[in-house]
DNA sequence: TATCTATATGAATAATTGTTCATATATAAA
DNA sequence: TTTATATATGAACAATTATTCATATAGATA
């Protein structure tokens, strides 16, 4: 069994770098539930406005989470299912 | 639903850290199927034996792998099935 | 015991990355 | 049109981290 060629060897890791960080976790968390626009995520994450920004583009770049605007805000929310899934069985491995 | 309080965040976050690295990853596959020493692992994802060790120290404190001794060798193998379960799932996502 | 092989590890270096600060952009409201 | 609000972004800085090189350790064999 081999699953990995190179390409894909970094495309996992790139994948799993992007959930490698607090504050990136964090932000998941919340939009567990429902998408929320960028000033109540840096609110309910407590990070700074730029700060969530950033790192919801880096979110953004890597397709795990997807945004609508609406008006002046703009409301993001995971991308799909698997996000989600990749989380759960993080939360699931630290519970052990 | 929020499942992370600070202390899990901060482990959530350090767990997918430790995934999201390309030579970690390589040796995570290539232990997929079985045990290997270190410079099997070393000449499989072609990597100094130095650098192989420092990054199967990391793994092993993070209790992702588990290793025997034998006489003058050391096996490593991958800790658990929720390894391989982190794996495959990220695995999944980087074919869609 | 002396030597060889397998593995581990400390220090140094280079590269990557997250935050802050300042500011730009864009939409809404007055 | 002017002002206020929401969001994005570039530059700079600090911190983290992966590799290399040299070397240490430990078990096996002669």
């Amino acid at each position: 069994m081999n699953l990995l060629n190179d390409d894909k060897t970094i495309d996992m890791a790139e994948l799993f770098k992007i959930f490698g960080d607090s504050t990136r976790i964090k932000i998941i968390n919340v939009l567990l539930d429902s998408e929320l626009c960028v000033c109540d995520i840096a609110n309910k994450v407590n990070v700074s406005q730029s700060a969530v920004s950033h790192q919801l583009r880096i979110l953004k770049q890597s397709k795990l989470v997807k945004y609508r605007k609406d008006g002046n805000c703009i409301y993001y929310s995971l991308a799909d299912d698997h996000v989600k899934k990749i989380f759960m069985l993080g939360c699931e491995h630290i519970n052990e």
